[in-house]
DNA sequence: ATGGTTGTACGACAA
């Protein structure tokens, strides 16, 4: 199974970005972020006019999350049950036998601030319900935009970004604990080496510099068989790009 | 230089 992350900001102005993408690489999965579109909004009929199954869980102007396949997701649950959250970050469902939950984790703006304060609560509420999770699922796939860089390795400057937001200690923390309870950081293992980025800032002309950041990631259990994964950065080059490149890992045990 | 760009929506705010 070949699965993507990619967090387009804005579905309405990314579609074609989107159905090209699915033409050219056509993964079994795609899960999105940031698709900023309310359901009744949805482009459900140009999807699945590209031959793909979709389902979404979204808002107006901010978040919201998507999962599209090849074949049809089963047991589709939209947010966390235990955390009361008008933000439509979460959208869980099953895929192949596969346990796939596509998450968009707030960005926190800087730590210390009241939406830091959200961020670590959120990521409290998510490190029980992922442990729910795991307990009912034997393969399971947790993938999107962490809005957290795990590693030094994973910064263009670790300098400049120490303890900022997305590499404060507290936040690389939960990301520890996804990999301590058994669950493999898939692009990590497979490319040790720097310069994985999956996010450039639209300001500071930081594409061109390759001033990245990798905090889009795909998690996954070992019965998964990752065994091949990567960064598709063309997309970030592309006209009218979103600022995150898609992550896309190829999974022999589903 | 603590800078600047994009999306949403039409003025800020989020990222």
């Amino acid at each position: 199974m070949n699965i993507v992350t990619w967090n387009v900001n804005s579905l309405n102005v990314r579609l074609p970005h989107v159905l090209r993408y699915l033409d050219e690489h056509t993964p079994d999965v795609l899960a999105l972020q940031e698709t900023k579109v309310p359901d009744e909004r949805f482009p459900q009929a140009d999807i699945e006019a590209a031959g793909y199954q979709v389902v979404f869980c979204g808002q107006k102007t901010y978040n919201g999350v998507a999962i599209l396949s090849k074949n049809t997701a089963s047991n589709v649950q939209a947010g966390m049950p235990e955390f009361d959250d008008a933000q439509r970050r979460v959208l869980a469902a099953t895929i192949n036998g596969v346990r796939i939950i596509d998450v968009y984790i707030p960005n926190g703006q800087e730590v210390g601030s009241e939406k830091y304060q959200y961020k670590l609560r959120w990521l409290d509420a998510f490190s029980a319900f992922l442990q729910q999770q795991m307990q009912a699922h034997d393969k399971l796939i947790v993938l999107g935009d962490f809005n957290i860089a795990p590693a030094d390795i994973d910064i263009h400057d670790p300098l400049r970004w120490q303890g900022k937001i997305m590499c404060s200690e507290r936040e690389r923390a939960y990301f520890s604990a996804m990999l301590n309870s058994g669950l493999i950081d898939c692009v990590r293992a497979l490319h040790p080496e720097a310069g994985m980025h999956s996010w450039w800032d639209y300001r500071l002309n930081a594409f061109p510099r390759n001033w990245g950041i990798r905090i889009d990631h795909v998690l996954a259990t070992p019965t998964l068989h990752a065994e091949a994964a990567g960064v598709h950065r063309q997309e970030r080059a592309q006209e009218r790009p979103s600022d995150h490149a898609p992550v896309w890992v190829e999974l022999a045990g589903a």
